[in-house]
DNA sequence: AGAGCCATAAACAACT
DNA sequence: TAGTTGTTTATGGCTC
């Protein structure tokens, strides 16, 4: 998503008054009416505290990896997530189970995130945040006015941005697959327009498309795997789908969650609970074939990956939701046969936090089956990671065990 | 160079 | 009538 990544933000500091109304908007930060989603410090929209200028406007660098979504994300387990937010601790709580990048984050640093946050574009397709809105709300679908709401709430760069991008949250929910139109209820008729909500077939893909988006590391590589680190070789390099990081950008919850790949954690989505649960990494659809992933397009993934070497995770491709090229008939056209048990006889929504068990085409399933291959390179790459980050693994432990043992058999 | 994807803008109709 | 919502089309930038 290199639009949003590094989404040309000069477009918007040409903006007359872009800069002098950026000062005091934490209070329009409270524009959203979501009642669930109270903003206390706009978690996701904070950037780096830099004093560059440039790099101000560098979203595609590590550190905003670090300092929002590693510190955001929620990537423990379910115990880790208290306020059941399927996606991340979006009440602010996220300094308790984060890796250690969070630990030490002072309140300067946090205010100088939150002055970045207001010139610093989202790493976020409009797709991925209207995901997130949408999942953020109790009934999984919210009218349009609230999914502004939530993106200005979170997000309070688009408190200065030009009206446009209601525009384009309007398109994208049109144009967009994943999202579908849902009539209101007879007893609810207050309001304007329909809700929308998440297509349960496009859940996993939205999934694995903003997993990636926020931690592209579903394979990683370290280069050379094997080779020791030595003082006088140049810093190593992990390249995580494609994406070289330093090892030293590298920390423990990031080789954690990539341990978390690894297999032993087969979780069918159709029956998860949570949704959006990124510590369940193999939840999402996993695929080696571009061609049957026809679902969330994430531009920034394909960039981030397209130039790592072929690896059986970077072919997880995604065609756009275009519905000029599907078979559109309104929102009617967009039910499907395998969720309508999500909607009654009226075409009501049922808020039901269990998403419907989708009856996933034999190629779909089949795309989700893990291959040993596949698991052995996570393995190493999260062994990799681990001790990257100072964390000795199973895997280094077996490998001592072994050694221990031909040296007794010696 | 072409294709694909995304963001953005704009026009338009329907609705409240 | 004005504002909002939803749809559609067009265009430009970016990457492969």
């Amino acid at each position: 998503m290199g639009p949003i990544i590094g989404m040309s933000p000069d477009k918007k500091t040409e903006i007359p008054g872009m800069q002098e109304e950026r000062t005091g908007l934490r209070g329009v930060c409270g524009v959203g009416t979501l009642p669930e989603a109270e903003c206390a410090s706009s978690p996701l929209a904070t950037s780096v505290d830099r004093t560059g200028g440039t790099e101000d406007e560098e979203l595609t660098n590590l550190n905003w990896l670090h300092e929002n979504l590693l510190q955001n994300f929620t990537l423990g387990g379910p115990e880790a997530q208290p306020s059941g937010s399927p996606l991340f601790d979006i009440e602010g709580d996220y300094g308790s189970s984060q890796g250690p990048s969070s630990s030490s984050s002072s309140s300067s640093h946090s205010r100088g995130r939150e002055r970045d946050s207001l010139k610093s574009k989202p790493p976020f397709s409009f797709s991925l945040l209207i995901y997130m809105a949408i999942e953020q709300s109790p009934s999984k679908s919210l009218p349009v006015k609230e999914i502004y709401g939530w993106i200005l709430e979170h997000f309070p760069y688009f408190s200065n941005a030009p009206t446009g991008w209601k525009n384009s949250v309007r398109h994208n929910l049109s144009l967009n697959k994943c999202f579908r139109k849902v009539e209101r209820s007879l007893g609810k008729a207050n309001g304007k327009g329909s809700l929308w909500c998440v297509d349960p077939e496009y859940r996993p893909n939205l999934i694995q498309a903003l997993k990636k988006q926020h931690f592209p590391a579903a394979h990683a590589f370290c280069t050379p795997p094997a080779s020791p680190p030595s003082a006088s070789s140049p810093p190593r390099h992990l390249f995580l789908q494609g994406c070289s990081f330093k090892e030293s950008d590298i920390d423990a919850a990031t080789a954690m969650m990539l341990l978390n790949s690894a297999p032993g954690h087969h979780v069918d989505p159709c029956n998860s609970d949570s949704p959006l649960d990124l510590s369940r990494p193999d939840s999402v659809l996993v695929s080696s074939d571009p061609k049957q992933d026809h679902n969330y397009s994430s531009v920034a993934l394909q960039r981030c990956s397209s130039r790592s070497s072929s690896s059986s995770l970077s072919s997880l491709d995604e065609g756009t939701f275009d519905r000029r090229q599907s078979h559109r008939a309104g929102s009617e056209g967009f039910h499907s046969d395998e969720d309508s048990d999500l909607w009654d006889e009226r075409g009501v929504l049922q808020t039901s936090r269990r998403p419907p068990a989708i009856k996933w085409p034999a190629g779909k399933r089949a795309r989700r089956e893990v291959k040993p291959e596949l698991d052995e390179e996570l393995k190493e790459a999260a062994g990799s990671l681990l001790h990257l980050a100072g964390i000795r693994s199973c895997l280094e432990g077996s490998k001592r065990t072994v050694k221990s043992t031909k040296l007794n058999r010696k």
